[in-house]
DNA sequence: GAATGTTTCTTTGTATACAGAATTTTAATT
DNA sequence: AATTAAAATTCTGTATACAAAGAAACATTC
């Protein structure tokens, strides 16, 4: 097993934990190592060894296995069995299939939301939507990436059902990732905001198959893009997300 | 914390473990666990002790540790910092929940079933299918139960998600439960392989939109059933599912 | 007797220790 | 030089040790 450089990743892990005091070390390590698989500061396929994680992030190794063991859990890193565990590679396969996920249970947060339609949710939605159009307008793209998150956020808590907003909060870590490259397909961003503001009619309408219908196809076309931008690159060079 | 009883719940794990040679203890331990919580084998709101536990299954913490976090993340278990955990109560609520993630994700992998066909998934699902009927006339619940999961277990692996399979499979754990009350509402298992039967001919049909439709409405179906049995259980007495 | 402060005890969180499996290195043999 | 056997090394899996957080018990004050 190749044994990839793994030793800038960890550089800002003590800052990291200096600000989450009273966070457990299990904890800290798995949010920190989390991060740094998803935004590919950890070599796909490298393998991890405990000891060695323990020293760089100057913990024992018992909170880093628990660390590892929920990263194993969310499938981000692969257990070999008395072998340890290898940093798993995100192929085009994985974010075609988390992009799915996401489409058929946003899919089914957004009907519950539109059947179930609370004023303040509604209005929080709205009030978002049209300060994204701004930030997007201003080119704020930090700005706009951190509501386009809240406002899936919204969406997600509205359908009143914990594993699906659990797992959903999950996946959009991987799709916040993904909007870097997606955002890169001309045109894309205004199509985005243009299939939030029907998502939202929907929802205003209390029409809960057309919520879930609009809310696939803003999934979907995500997807697509994202698909278009992995081609070009892989054309590019040997470019890997 | 209610100190409940728990004494008991642990008598078999040493031949479980026994016939899981090489199986890591902490595997065992999650797995013995998590049966004996869906099964409510655990008291509901027990508080469980780590150096407790560890005795009991002849174990160290460490291991014990380690499968109590899995737990945890699975939401069969809740932590508290540093108070230790607590098994959690399965509510209507988490049941209805659990169905609808389950309608949604079925439905979605139903779907992919009947776009991407394939003769040899097709045969299984129809034979299955068949010995079903055959189970039911006989009155074999056993055979009929496991019949059954086979069959759903074709139609996960068949939506080509790993995510969605790995996701449906732990659900059905709960869903399999709860059928243990579902069948005893009158007509329900003939209605259930009926919905089945049509759910096949939709997938036979490669029509995806039905597909989806059929695998939501039999999960739909079963959740009725099963909240018609529950309010009947809180009129008869205190039962707790 | 209620409210508050102090002590003790329990139990988690983390560190360390040790045994044994898997792998690599080294040595020996052909 | 290639092949195999043996030894050494590495690293996981599990056990145990210890520190400190939180809860419970107890004492103290009003």
């Amino acid at each position: 097993m190749a044994n990839n450089d793994v030793n800038n990743a960890f550089n800002d892990f003590a800052a990291f934990a200096a600000s989450n005091e009273f966070v457990p070390m299990r904890e800290l390590i798995y949010q920190y190592m989390r991060d740094a698989i998803i935004k590919r500061k950890l070599p796909a396929g490298g393998h991890l060894v405990e000891e060695d994680l323990a020293g760089k992030l100057k913990a024992s190794r018992t909170p880093v296995r628990e660390a590892l063991r929920k990263l194993e859990s969310e499938g981000l890193v692969k257990h070999h069995r008395r072998r340890g565990v290898e940093v798993r590679q995100l192929t085009m396969k994985d974010a075609a299939d988390i992009y799915d996920m996401c489409a058929v249970l946003e899919g089914y947060a957004a009907r519950l939301m539109a059947e179930n339609v609370n004023r303040d949710d509604l209005e929080a939605l709205q009030n978002i939507l049209y300060e994204m159009k701004d930030s997007i307008d201003k080119k704020n793209s930090k700005l706009e990436m951190d509501l386009h998150q809240k406002w899936h956020f919204v969406i997600y808590a509205a359908c009143r059902n914990k594993r699906a907003e659990t797992l959903l909060k999950n996946y959009n870590d991987y799709l916040q990732l993904f909007r870097d490259y997606t955002l890169q397909v001309p045109g894309r961003i205004w199509n985005s905001w243009e299939e939030h503001e029907r998502l939202f009619r929907a929802i205003e309408l209390q029409d809960g198959n057309l919520a879930e219908e609009r809310a696939r196809n803003h999934v979907a076309m995500g997807k697509e893009a994202f698909l278009i931008r992995w081609s070009q690159m892989l054309n590019d060079d040997n470019y890997q997300v």
